[in-house]
DNA sequence: TGATATAACTCGTCATTACAGGTTATTACT
DNA sequence: AGTAATAACCTGTAATGACGAGTTATATCA
C-alpha cells in the first residue's frame, strides 16, 4: 500500500497489530476443536484474501503458532493442526494456571477438598512450622478445556491456607496470589518426580481407568528467603499433558 | 532484487539459506562470548550491510535467535545478548553415570543392543541429520548397586555412533566420552517426561513385573552450538530412583 | 485405460519500500 | 549554560513482488 492512510480494520478499531489478531483468532480455532489434529488449515493465500492482509503478515501469525507448537507445516503441502499435549515448563516456577493461559488454552480448577488440619507431625516439619501449628490441605483437580488433567493436593501452614480459601482458586494461579496479593516472593522449588498407578479415587477424578501409570511430582516451594511455603502433589495424567524441561550444561 | 539471477553468496557455494548462515555466524559469536552479555550488537541495518541482504533477511536470522533465548531486542534501542538462562540452578546436564559415580555410588551399564538404521525419517529430522543419512541406535541398562535402574534407547547420527560403539560404554558416560574425548562441547537438553507401564521386554531388563509404572524420559542433548546431538528414551524404575531437581524463580 | 506431462497449487526464501513509534545525540534558541 | 526542538538512529509492522521446490490434480498422449 502506497497510501493507505487507512488500513483495513479501520472500523474495527482493533488494539494490537494485524498479525497478533490473525494469530489469536486462529489459535482459538485451533485451541478450542474448531480444526481438528491433523485437519488442513486454509493456505496461505486463503488466509491473505480472508484477513485481506499482506502474505508477510499471515506469515508472521502463521510462525508465531507455529512456533507455539500448535501448528506444523509441509513445503509444498500446507499446514495442519498438530494437537501436541499441552505442556508445563518444569524449569521455570510458575503455577499450572499462569503457564497454561499463556498458550492460549482454557483453564479451570475444581476445588474438591479444603480441610484443615490440626495436627499433622510430618507435614508441619516439613513446612517448616513450629511443631503444633494446623495446615491447612487442598484439594483440586485441575481441567484444561473441559478435560481433566492433575488432581494437586496442597499443603500450607492455616496462616496462608485461610485467606486462600477465601480467593477464587478456580480460576486465578496460587502462586500469583502468594506474590502479587500476599507480597510473598517465590525463590525456588525442590521436586521429585515419580510414577505410580491411579488409585480409585484419583482415576475418577481424572476421569481415567484405575491402574493408569500417572505422573506424581512432589513439590515443596520456597519462598525468597528460603522458608519453605507450600507442599504439593500434583498426580498428572500423561495422555494429554506433559511437562519438559530444559536444562543446562 | 529484480534481475538478481546470481545471489551475492554465489562465490562462497554456502549450503542453506542465506538466513541460516547468518543466525549460525552470529551465534557462534555470542556462545563464544565474542559478545559479551547485556552487550549491543550490531544493529539490522549495520547487518544488512555486513552481510549484503535484505532487512527481512537479517530480521528472520535474528528472530529464531531470539526465540532461543541469545538475545532480547529493544525498540529503539537496539538488540543485546542476553544473559544466560533463568534456569541455573541445581538441575544439571549430566548423565548418568557421571551423577552417581559423584555420590559414590557403584554404576555400570550393560549394553543390550546397537543397532544402525540406515533409513528413520524422524529421528534424522530431530537430530537435525540430513535425510539419509544413517543413524546409530543404543541399548543399555543402567545398573546402580548392581540393580537395574533404567532402560535407555539413545540414537545418534552415525558418525558419532560408529565411534562411541568402539569405546567402553559399560562403566564410563557417553557424555563425558563426547566432552572430552572428542571435544564436543555440551550445551543444554530438552526433557520431556511422562509415565507408563513396563512391557515385557522393559521389565525383564529392568527385572520388574510387567505393567509397572514406570518413567519415560525424551531427552534431546544439543551441543554448545545448539545443534542435536542425541536424543533418548531413559525408562526408570521409581522404587529405587528419583528423579529430582531445584528450580528457581 | 494407463502412463506421463503439465498446470495449479502449496510453503520457503529474499529484495525493496514505507511508515510508525521509541531512544539518543546534536543543534539551535533563549 | 540550560532547555527545547530536531535530526539520526533504532526496532516494529506492513505491502508488494519475485522465484524456487515440493505436491497434487488435471489433461494429454499412446
Amino acid at each position: 500500500m502506497t497510501i493507505p492512510v487507512v488500513p483495513n480494520n479501520a472500523i474495527h478499531p482493533v488494539p494490537g497489530p494485524l498479525y497478533a489478531r490473525i494469530r489469536d483468532e486462529l489459535r482459538v480455532q485451533i485451541v478450542s476443536g474448531n480444526y481438528q489434529p491433523h485437519q488442513k488449515l486454509p493456505s496461505e493465500s486463503e488466509l491473505i484474501s480472508r484477513y485481506e492482509v499482506s502474505r508477510i503478515t499471515v506469515r508472521q501469525a502463521l510462525g508465531e503458532l507455529e512456533k507455539e507448537g500448535l501448528l506444523f507445516k509441509v513445503a509444498g503441502k500446507g499446514m495442519f493442526v498438530s494437537k501436541p499435549k499441552p505442556f508445563q515448563d518444569l524449569a521455570r516456577l510458575q503455577g499450572f494456571a499462569e503457564a497454561m493461559s499463556q498458550h492460549g488454552y482454557e483453564v479451570y480448577n475444581r476445588l474438591v477438598g479444603l480441610n484443615f488440619l490440626p495436627v499433622a507431625a510430618e507435614l508441619t516439619q516439613r513446612l517448616g512450622l513450629a511443631k503444633g501449628l494446623p495446615v491447612t490441605e487442598l484439594r483440586r483437580v485441575r481441567h484444561l478445556n473441559r478435560e481433566p488433567v492433575s488432581f494437586d493436593i496442597s499443603y500450607l501452614g492455616s496462616h496462608l491456607g485461610e485467606r486462600l480459601a477465601k480467593e477464587d482458586l478456580a480460576s486465578r494461579d496460587m502462586f500469583l496470589i502468594l506474590e502479587n496479593q500476599y507480597g510473598i516472593p517465590l525463590g525456588f522449588a525442590d521436586l521429585a518426580i515419580d510414577a505410580v498407578l491411579a488409585d480409585a479415587e484419583t482415576a475418577e477424578l481424572l476421569q481415567i481407568a484405575k491402574d493408569t501409570p500417572i505422573l506424581r511430582v512432589e513439590r515443596l516451594t520456597h519462598g525468597r528467603d528460603g522458608a519453605p511455603l507450600v507442599l504439593e502433589y500434583l498426580y498428572c495424567r500423561t495422555d494429554n499433558f506433559q511437562f519438559r524441561l530444559r536444562i543446562n550444561r
